[in-house]
DNA sequence: ACAAATACTGCCCATTTGGGTGGTTACTTT
DNA sequence: AAAGTAACCACCCAAATGGGCAGTATTTGT
């Protein structure tokens, strides 16, 4: 038996979403809420296996909510339901905990469907959501910073906190030599100084 | 009409495939191979929609195949097949451009839905091999390096390039009380200078 | 063959950084 | 009331960093 708990200010759409669910035979909707804040005084969280939050909430945002529901209940899936799917909350609530994110439009045998794959170990998505996220690993197309490999190289050991000197010894070379590259790798990444370089290449994944 | 590549060595599988990928009238396979080079040279990739890329190959790695194959057409969909799942691959596969990652174990439908899907914007993934590419958002849960308010910001803005001069101006402080904070962030982060409590803080999702 | 680019090395110098130590205030805990 | 703590500020000092400039060896393009 799966237990649910439903999070949407809409009565209309989470009375629709509870009574499909609850035709079920291995699904039980144990409570649902208007808000974050009611489901946290109503207590069932620990009871939950799984729980779907809408996004767009009075009080507190869905996004944040999912982290104080996965401090309450580590092994609890949290399914985003929104009808907007603009980046920024997709990876704040996939940050927060979430492991899902559905669309409002889904038809009830998808919601069953992304119910039980949560529950199994999945993570369901609806396609474009997948892609967005799948996109987010790979290097944007338009900052291609072409860095040589003793480039890399260097960007990579300062990442690892080396000093210029440490890395003249790892990369065989003077620490001017170093400072040489450096520099370069400063003028590529258009930035000043190391943490700067650091964290540029780690957001841009070069390294 | 949706055209594929199929690149894969094991023969029984790859003429399983086509059979069932042709018989829709929408989808039409291009061509077959045994290996990534066979495949270069088939110089068909320009042509093709959608390519199923098998990971374990003879010669050149499925992997490193979908980096080369994303430089011929930037905007063909390549779904990695696969009966391994770990985590090192996959996560290489995408980083080099694979949008979607399915089992070999797939059905026949399955396959159907997954490359309508995959042309259509979405990324198809085996529903563990998806929840795993979303924990990957989230912090470890035995790392939780737990930072103030303030040692975040302080982090935040070392990540930009800041010197301790410039952090203290836009936090109000002092430039030792700057740096009060900063020994606390390497004491917790367990590190001793700025690159490496950059990256480490970027890598663990702290900022 | 010659100019240009690439990959270093070297040195000067001001600024930044990291480590150590010590002090103040405010707020808890016992 | 005493002890502890967190959150600052301050000063010393050596090492690391970043920018500028000059020079050399090797490779590359024409």
């Amino acid at each position: 038996m799966i237990n649910i708990l439903i999070i949407e200010d809409n009565k209309y759409m989470r009375e629709g979403w509870s009574t499909v669910l609850d035709m079920e035979p291995d699904l039980k909707v144990l409570a649902e809420y208007e808000s974050c804040e009611e489901a946290f005084e109503g207590n069932l969280i620990p009871k939950a296996d799984v729980i779907l939050l809408d996004i767009q909430l009075p009080g507190m945002h869905g996004t944040d909510g999912v982290k104080i529901i996965r401090e309450k209940k580590r092994e609890v899936a949290v399914l985003m339901v929104t009808i907007h799917d603009d980046d920024e909350r997709i990876f704040k609530a996939l940050k927060n905990g979430a492991i899902g994110y559905l669309s409002k439009k889904v038809t009830p045998d998808e919601l069953i469907e992304a119910v039980h794959s949560a529950h199994h170990g999945g993570s369901p998505m609806s396609p474009n959501i997948a892609r967005k996220v799948i996109s987010s690993f790979q290097q944007s197309k338009d900052s291609i910073i072409d860095l040589s490999d003793t480039e890399t190289q260097v960007l990579k050991l300062l990442a690892e906190g080396n000093s210029y000197k440490g890395i003249s010894k790892e990369v065989f070379l003077s620490v001017d030599g170093v400072r040489y590259h450096i520099r370069n790798i400063y003028n590529k990444l258009e930035v000043s100084n190391k943490s700067e370089a650091v964290a540029k290449a780690l957001r841009e994944k070069l390294i």
